[in-house]
Parts: C-alpha cells; sequence; structure tokens
DNA sequence: AAATCTTTGTGATATTATTCACAACATAAT
DNA sequence: ATTATGTTGTGAATAATATCACAAAGATTT
C-alpha cells in the first residue's frame, strides 16, 4: 500500500470532507463506493481511493468501503479520538458564535476558557456557563488547563499584543480569524482563517464574468474546477 | 510580461493577503520590495513577483513596488472597486456576527438583506437598522434588491431546503458556512467554508507529533510549509 | 561614466497534486 | 466453473504550482 508515502496536505482536508459527509448518511447505508463518495462531493474518484489509500487498505474491491470503519478511521487519522482543550480569544460576536458552535464539542473540542479585556462591558457567562476570564491571565490559565489549541477572534487592533502572548503561552495550535496573517513558530501551529479573503474570491470571480478578457475566456479556463468549489 | 497566461486559483488568494498587509501598512511606506512583502508573509519573493506580474508588470527595478499604486491594483483585480450586494441567510450568532463585520463594508461588500425563519424569535433590527425579512421572501427580494452574493449560515438541518432556493434565486455566488459542501452550478460559484475543518486540520497536526509514524518523521516532513499558514 | 548594488520579470527546473488507465480482487449470475 | 460486472489500489501520465537563478534595468557610489 500506499502508507509509506507522506499524505499531501490537500488530502488530509478532504479527509474532513469526507467524514462530515460519511457523518451525516443515514445509518442504512453501510457500504459506499469511492465512485459515489466523489459524485456527491464533486471529487474525482480516483482521487478519493488515493487520499485513502495514504492511510490504509481500508476498501474491498467490488464492494467499496464500510462507513462505519471508514468513519472511525479518519476520526483516528485525524484525532479526533482525543479530546483537545480548547480557548478562544477574544468573546466579541465571532467569537460568541463560536464558543456556542455545537460541532465544535461533537468533534472532542473542548471550548474551556474564553479571554477578554477585563474592561470590556461582558456578562460574565455565556452559554452553557462559561465564564470570561481577562486575557492578562491567558499564559497562565492555558498551563493550568492544558489547553492544546487557541482560537484568536480579536480586532485587528489588538492583534499584535495578543499575539505575542499566544505565541509563546505554550499552546500547540492556533486558529486566527483576525484579518491579519499569523506566522507559525517552531513550535506553535498556526492556521490562518480570513472571511473577507473568502468573499474577495468570490469577488474576483464575478468580476471575471463582468469584463471578460481580451483573450476570450473558454468555458474550460474560467469554469469551476471542481476541487476548489 | 506575464499577462495572456491565465492566474492561478492560489494566486488570486494571495492577492487578497497582499492587499491586507499592504492596507495595513503604515503611510510612510511608499515603496515596498518583493523580498520585503514575501518575509513578512512567509512567502517566496519569486511567487510574489509572479504572483504581481500575472496581472501587468507593477514593479521597478531596482525599486520594488509603489504601495499606493499596487493597493489600487489589487483591489481592481478583485473586483473591490464595484459595490456588490450581499444578503446573509440564517441570522443565528453566526450570521449576526457577520452582518456586523465591520470589514465587509469597507470592501464594498453591502451587507442589504438578511433573511430567517419568521417563526424565529428575533430582534427585527439589528446594527445599524438592517431589518430580517422571511426567508420565503428571499427569491424576490433578490431580484429586487440585485443581491449579487449570499451569505449562508443556516444550521445544517435547514442547507438542503435552503439550497435549493438560493441556487434558482438567480444569485450570482454563495458563500456558504453550512457544515456541509454546496456544488457549484454553471449559473452560481459556490465557494464552501467550514470552520470545523479548520480546526481538525490543526488537530491531525497535534496527532502527527503525539504519534509519531514508524518512519521517523524528519523536519523536512512534518515542518510547516510556509504557504499553509 | 564606470562600477556596484538592488530589485524586477521570467525562462528553466523542481515539487506537488490530480487524473487516467488497468491489473487484481470480489461478488453475483449462469 | 466460467462469465459478467463492479470496485479497489496504484503505477504512469498529466497538470498545476512553487522555487531557482539570472539577465535586464533602475539607483547609488566612486
Amino acid at each position: 500500500m500506499n502508507t509509506k508515502l507522506i499524505p499531501p496536505q490537500a488530502t488530509v482536508k478532504r479527509l474532513s470532507i469526507y467524514l462530515r459527509f460519511l457523518n451525516a448518511l443515514s445509518k442504512e447505508v453501510k457500504m459506499i463506493s469511492s465512485q459515489e463518495l466523489a459524485k456527491r462531493l464533486a471529487f474525482n474518484p480516483a482521487q478519493v481511493r488515493k487520499d485513502l489509500a495514504y492511510f490504509g487498505d481500508f476498501g474491498k474491491r467490488g464492494v467499496g468501503y464500510s462507513v462505519k470503519k471508514l468513519k472511525e478511521q479518519i476520526n483516528k487519522i485525524l484525532g479526533l479520538h482525543k479530546t483537545r482543550n480548547v480557548g478562544i480569544v477574544g468573546i466579541g460576536r465571532l467569537g460568541m458564535a463560536l464558543a456556542c458552535y455545537p460541532g465544535f464539542e461533537k468533534k472532542n473540542f473542548k471550548i474551556c476558557a474564553l479571554f477578554d479585556k477585563q474592561s470590556k462591558q461582558l456578562p460574565s457567562k455565556i452559554g452553557d456557563a462559561k465564564e470570561i476570564t481577562d486575557v492578562q491571565l491567558l499564559p497562565k490559565i492555558v498551563k493550568d488547563k492544558e489547553i492544546d489549541i487557541l482560537i484568536l477572534t480579536v480586532p485587528v487592533e489588538a492583534i499584535k499584543e495578543i499575539s505575542d502572548m499566544v505565541m509563546t503561552s505554550g499552546v500547540k495550535a492556533v486558529l486566527n480569524f483576525a484579518p491579519f496573517k499569523l506566522i507559525s513558530s517552531e513550535d506553535v501551529h498556526v492556521h490562518n482563517v480570513d472571511l473577507s479573503t473568502e468573499l474577495e474570491f468570490l469577488s474576483y470571480r464575478l468580476n471575471l464574468y463582468d469584463e471578460p478578457q481580451k483573450e476570450d475566456p473558454s468555458e474550460e479556463v474560467y469554469g469551476i474546477p471542481t476541487q476548489l468549489l
């Protein structure tokens, strides 16, 4: 099998998508083929098979993949069988929304600390009895509560000050929503998500159609490559 | 120059990141080199130059790029000079957060309609006097207000029903936050963002370090390739 | 004005990711 | 059993993306 090779980044991202789809599947569906998976998710069937084959021979020729087994395997590959302690920094509307997002707890991400500036007017508890802690205590709390991941939803003005504290806090990974590219260090994995960027990508595409280039855009060129959608 | 070639998807996404960085730059900085840009954003300088060269010869040899000119150019390339009418479907916490996100209006995305189920208990106005419209009226409002982009922040249970309505509404682009992969059609560009997936990617990486593979992961293999971070 | 330093733009190369195409296996039907 | 049908796993081919390396050109120093 394929397992000796390093799975591409792109493969890992797709695993999440496969898993989400499998989880939403009716319990009656016991087996699924790469063909069916690919069709529903607009991927290439060979790609689906190759993605899965990086981690083992999960399928059965002539039959397909056991949904149950596949879910278990992907859960394990993504490390979702382990509980991860998560903190959220910056409890504005977005932070609040994430704190209450039910999808996280389902995947074993345990939101166990919320940080904000003390000065801010806020209810001291949100949702299911989560307190808000002063951000100055972040380094201590990260250690005490063994927080693995911090989600940053601070306003961009605060990011410089906060990011220094976060990057040296001993946390292992950061998911940054502030519109500022945080760079990973040797010890801390950073993943940046920018909501404006996502909209801007759509804007670019709309703009292409509004003002077609002189080169006469063909279906192929400006059509929508499935893997990005 | 390069302009005849089709710019890669990846290039377009980076343009957003360049622009955001340039916008945050102090007004004193008049010129910037690909070197400096790349260093701050953890890209390769040649990549920065190539990205920009797809759209024209914006730089000056021996000097660099005019910050002002570059901002103007990227704005134009991404179509941010045009106002786009945006609607948000599903006014839960996330929808609310996006409705009030100041970054959108700055980039000429005009949030001009909020949709939700009428039955839901909600204030009829949020933030700067935005009303919530019953989602049944969506097709009509999209046409009347000439909405270009719809942002979907509905719960996953509702996505099937809503997506049919959205995809046939005449809207040109959709940004979907529901944990369900919506597929683009010929007429509608869809871009999916899944918040769980982003966390799961970090989880995968943490898991790699917890349980190193038998193959003895080297720095190179499991180190962090800059372009993803 | 020649030499030096800088930085762009881009061919050439390297790396990464996707798709094709088919042998190997599994099941079901005859 | 043999044939027909379906599906995986994967080498080989292709495509997309990133990086290197350097000529061309602007700026600066001598």
